[in-house]
RNA sequence: GUGAGUGUAGCUCAAGGGUAGAGUAUCGGUCUGUGGAACCGAAUGUUGGGGGUUCAAAUCCCCUCACUCACCCCA
């Protein structure tokens, strides 16, 4: 038989790494929950067509990168590529906006993209983030800005720059994009061949390009910045002062671009030096269309997300210290039911306790013991068992005590005060 | 989707046409009432898979799969 291996781009996440996932996550919680941002789970796969309607047609994500499946009653399905379309779907299909205030949510799951798996890059990976709805003011921008930044912070990342931008909205950008247009003809020899295309499906995507010559035509091309509507142009304004007061550190990037349609106004991302290519670990903006375009009342909205396998690519979150194990081993099968009463006790107290029923010899049980890193090692010779003792080893102090069973969990009450 | 590099024991890696090896981990023993050490021993492989060249392939060639990195794109 030939072994089945995990599918390309999947990963397994186990023990020890499993415990920084499960301490991220708690850290996610309790931070977020400080802004009155509740938990929403949606599905992990939705019609088709949301993504092709809120990330938009044109895009990468939905051209190449998306898992679309049919399902046996013909329903063309995709497993999610990100959750902000999701969540405004619920939150249109659940009545969430009259239901619920503040209109403040954050999740923390799995995304699938079709990509070809390398550094920080998963077909299966992990997002947490926000999504803010009907609040329209800039300091609020400000204020989802600065949770994606501090909490960056608090988690101790190092070397990460957070950059912002306004990408106006519907008023503005159509007349902006035609300047860009006609610009970038003008300099098309000096262009590669796959941003001439970029001229006419997606002009802004050019300042994405790393080719020499891409971006020295690049820098000649007017930025968005001037051409800016008066409402947007405030807007922006408003945000950059907002970050000011909530004394978040940024640089303002005029050719910032992100890759999914929906947003309006402002746009920001924070990227890491040390991740190599995929050095985004955040991105996120002001979308006052999408839930509009989605079929929802016309509200307006902003959010992030961030990718947690990049996070965790950084970050040393110092695993916690393993509780307190009791490695209970019997000199023979003679003393096992007494320790398994032993172990039962230990269990319903709360206490993490492992039996070893091999009644192998007590030098093997004590070494398995010290291979996990029990704390206590519980002997049930046939001494113990005979005066209905057990002896207690301190593993670390190298310390051994026999007290009657009875008194066993009393003994490691007082030892853990 | 494009390109480069790498696939040999659970893990880290040797052997570059002539009997597949070491370290480490595992298991057993020295040592059936006490862990981390030492010594001795054992087990483990369709050399990622398939095809080809050859008397002979882990080794050379082709295909395929996977991993890694980069492009593209993004978190």
């Amino acid at each position: 038989m030939n072994r089945i291996n995990a599918p390309r781009g999947t990963r397994d996440i186990v023990y020890p790494e499993i415990t920084a996932w499960q301490i991220l996550e708690e850290r996610i919680r309790e931070f977020y929950s400080r802004f009155l941002y509740r938990e929403i789970r949606t599905p992990m796969f939705e019609h088709s067509e949301l993504f092709q309607r809120g990330i938009g047609d044109a895009t990468e994500v939905v051209q190449k990168e998306m898992y679309t499946f049919e399902d046996k009653a013909g329903r063309s399905l995709t497993l999610r590529p990100e959750n902000t379309a999701s969540v405004v779907r619920a939150a249109i299909e659940g009545g969430l906006f009259d239901a619920v205030f503040p209109l403040r949510f954050f999740y923390i799951g799995p995304m699938f993209r079709y990509d070809k798996p390398q550094k920080g890059r998963f077909r299966q990976f992990h997002q947490f983030g926000v999504e803010v709805f009907r609040e329209e003011n800039p300091e609020l921008d400000a204020e989802v800005v600065y949770a994606a930044y501090a909490f960056l912070e608090e988690l101790g990342l190092k070397e990460i720059s957070l950059e912002v931008n306004s990408v106006g909205c519907e008023e503005c950008r159509p007349a902006y994009l035609k300047v860009l247009q006609q610009e970038a003809r003008a300099h098309q020899q000096e262009l590669c061949l796959d941003c001439r295309r970029k001229i006419d499906t997606n002009p802004l995507r050019i300042f994405d390009c790393k080719q020499p010559g891409c971006r020295a035509a690049a820098a000649t091309f007017s930025t968005i910045t001037p051409h800016l509507c008066r409402g947007c142009a405030d807007h922006f304004a408003g945000v950059r002062a907002g970050l000011d007061t909530y004394a978040v550190p940024y640089t303002v990037n005029e050719r910032m671009v992100r890759g999914l349609d929906y947003y309006t106004r402002t746009a920001f991302e924070i990227t890491s030096d040390r991740l190599g290519a995929q050095n985004a670990i955040l991105g996120g903006g002001r979308y006052n269309r999408l839930v509009r375009d989605l079929g929802g009342p016309d509200i307006a909205g902003i959010g992030f997300a961030a990718g947690m396998e990049r996070l965790l690519l950084h970050l040393e979150i110092a695993p916690g210290k393993d509780p307190q194990i009791c490695f209970l081993a019997c000199q023979s099968a003679d003393s096992r039911a007494d320790a398994m009463k032993l172990a039962r006790q230990l269990w319903r107290a709360g206490y993490p306790a492992y039996l070893d029923y091999s009644a192998a010899n007590l030098k093997k049980q004590f070494r398995r013991s010290d291979r996990m890193n029990a704390a206590f090692t519980l002997v049930l010779g046939t001494e113990e068992s005979a005066s209905g003792e057990v002896s207690i080893k301190d593993m670390v102090r190298q310390e051994q005590v026999r007290i009657p069973q009875q008194e066993l969990l009393q003994w490691l009450d007082q030892r853990k005060s």
